[in-house]
RNA sequence: GUGUCCGUAGCUCAGCUGGAUAGAGCAACGGCCUUCUAAGCCGUGGGUCGGGGGUUCGAAUCCCUUCGGGCACACCA
């Protein structure tokens, strides 16, 4: 369905060709003054150039051939030539009605395309940390916008799983546990399906592997050695690889579901390692790649830049792979699939030089045709309230985890001290605040923008934070709940048309809820839909303020507020169900 | 050095494909709970949109310049 803004337009363009102009000038937008007007009509003074006369005349024109209108109440030229707006209840209250009958609450899209958005970024055998905050979150609403405007979306998490770190955790697994039969040479039983470590052993592994491989040059060879014999299938290392997969993975999973971020698909470097060889062979073959300092390079600089592109390195000049090796041959991995029209990467901004000489690399040599789109949202990083590098008091990384805990014990105290319940109540509701106050905090920032993520911000609840939204929604459940339990019926779906102040700025505010949710899907901006399910949560305690909805007396006009608070609610919570998070029944 | 992003209220951020008086939230101050969750609502104060030029009837927004900051610039991921 067309979005508001849209069918006022188009009923301009009428008016403006009708009255001898063109068409383009007639865009109409929300108003930036909502004490003169609702909607306004700015193209008569960008017309006025073209035409050679006064903006104000050709506003007169185009308004004296609006007057059959059903949409507008009010029209009014103002000078210089501003054509200001007012819906009418009718046309709103109509449009609104048309929207909530609608699954999708009118957003539509031209094509449904198959898209992969890579998002998390998480490694095995390392805890997530606070680095992995904003590609999963940003990610996953990524996802969920996408789902939702009717793409067929995969979320791939793409583990780090094949690098230095895997022969790192070998070694080290060998110093601390030397009897194991994966370093005996001479077994030939079966390896055990259980793993020699737990998560939280493995968490140590490789930190003290890692501090140990900088200081213990020795100790690194064997690691590169080790890795080396992994990638080429030594039994004993798979089977330690596949125990450090299945651990991992089994932790990443119960962190993920944490954060209510779910992915469809859990692969890994590692699956995009088969298609390694051929594809650096063929690139050489047919004249793309070429031999640089030792390396093999794919040149991608090309004529419009402005300044210098490195070339694409694709293999190291002793021979080993590397990471846009790994993120090409992925590529093909995909392609070969899925076939997707697009492929949307999540990850840190800085690695924006990366991803653009792998798409260069990716389309120069034929890897992907034209029909496939690569795109990179690249987020800024989570900072402390210093403004550096977020993390924790003593100066170590900031694991999720932690930061999780941290937010649902500070939600905790405030849900007990402000509502009388239950301990476990309490804790299940903390737990969907928290996450909230965590989501809302982070994609209410402009992704490629660093933001400072105030723990005492986020967990004060007021104002502009996710737990105002959940709060808004709890209070449409409340009185929904009351109005069932007075033994009233809902007598029919119908919405007002003679609507209060309060009730008039709420409908506006829903019928703008297709035109936020397409502009936030094709801009990639999660931001905004945050920023509309603010205004509209704000619209609606403006409403809840000035209408007694349980009390009034008229039951035509109850039966209205009752329509438009399920209507309410169902814009708010599929606006935040996208955003990756929902709301409780009380709090 | 080159490129790139950013600089908006005391703080955190929107607005940036040009429109009228630059918006929120927090913090400060003043009101509103015998009545649907006060985690709320209403109101007040607070800005030379880093500086300077230019384009335009009109610039926070576009162009140039300058200052300040972040980040990236070939064998890490």
């Amino acid at each position: 369905m067309k979005t508001i803004l849209t069918t006022m337009t188009e009923s301009f363009e009428e008016a403006f060709i009708a009255a001898g102009y063109d068409a383009k000038y007639a865009k109409v937008t929300i108003s930036n003054r909502p004490d003169l007007c609702e909607y306004q009509c700015n193209g008569a003074m960008a017309a006025a150039k073209q035409y050679k006369c006064s903006p104000a005349q050709i506003a007169n024109a185009v308004v004296s051939k609006m007057n059959q209108s059903d949409i507008f109440s009010e029209i009014t030229v103002v000078n210089p030539g501003f054509i200001n707006l007012k819906v009418s209840d009718e046309f709103l209250s109509g449009y609104v009605d048309e929207m909530s009958k609608d699954e999708k609450f009118g957003c539509e899209t031209a094509s449904h395309k198959k898209v992969v958005i890579d998002y998390g970024g998480a490694n095995v055998a390392k805890p997530l940390h606070v680095g992995h905050l904003r590609s999963a979150v940003i990610g996953e609403a990524i996802k969920r916008l996408f789902k939702f405007m009717g793409d067929d979306v995969i979320g791939d998490v793409h583990l780090g799983d094949w690098g230095l770190q895997m022969g790192l955790i070998i070694e080290q697994l060998r110093c601390n546990q030397p009897d194991l039969c994966y370093f005996d040479d001479s077994y030939t039983g079966e390896y055990p399906e259980e793993a020699p470590f737990t998560i939280s052993e493995l968490e140590k592994i490789y930190p003290e592997a890692s501090a140990k491989s900088k200081v213990d040059e020795e100790f690194k060879e064997k690691a590169q050695v080790a890795t080396l014999e992994l990638q080429k299938g030594k039994p004993a290392y798979r089977a330690i690889w596949r125990h450090i997969l299945s651990v991992s993975i089994e932790d990443l999973k119960k962190n993920y579901e944490n954060l209510n971020v779910n992915f469809d698909l859990w692969k890994g470097e590692s699956d995009a390692e088969e298609f390694i060889e051929d594809m650096v062979k063929s690139m050489i073959d047919n004249g793309f790649a070429h031999e640089s300092q030792g390396a093999m390079v794919v040149d991608v600089m090309e004529e419009t830049d402005n300044k210098e592109i490195p070339p694409c390195i694709i293999q190291k000049s002793d021979g080993a792979a590397l990471y846009a090796t790994s993120d090409l041959a992925t590529i093909i991995q995909r392609k070969r699939d899925f076939d997707p029209d697009e492929i949307i990467y999540v990850a840190d901004k800085r690695q924006e030089m990366h991803f653009t000489q792998v798409f260069r690399t990716a389309k120069k040599t034929g890897i992907l045709d034209d029909k496939c789109n690569l795109k990179f949202l690249g987020f800024g990083t989570v900072n402390g309230k210093d403004g550096k590098p977020f993390k924790t008091r003593d100066g170590g990384v900031m694991r999720l985890e932690t930061l999780i805990l941290d937010i649902n014990d500070a939600v905790y105290n405030k849900v007990r001290d402000n509502r009388d319940m239950s301990e476990e109540e309490a804790k299940t509701i903390s737990k969907i605040v928290g996450l909230s106050a965590i989501k809302y905090g982070d994609l209410s920032n402009q992704a490629s923008k660093d933001y400072i993520f105030d723990t005492e911000r986020f967990t004060a609840f007021e104002g502009n934070t996710g737990p105002y939204i959940l709060y808004t929604i709890v209070r449409i459940n409340s009185i929904m709940k009351k109005f069932e339990e007075s033994g009233k019926r809902v007598l029919d779906s119908a919405l007002n048309i003679k609507l209060s102040s309060s009730e008039k700025s709420l409908m506006i505010e829903l019928s703008k809820f297709n035109m936020m949710i397409m502009q936030a899907y094709e801009e990639l901006a999660p931001h905004k839909i945050c920023a509309y399910v603010y205004d509209l949560a704000d619209a609606f305690n403006g409403f809840y303020h000035e209408n007694k909805i349980l009390a009034e007396s008229d039951e035509k006009r109850q039966n209205g507020f009752i329509n438009l608070l399920a209507v309410t609610r169902r814009a708010l919570e599929t606006a935040i169900d996208i955003l990756g998070f929902n709301a409780p029944e009380r709090m």
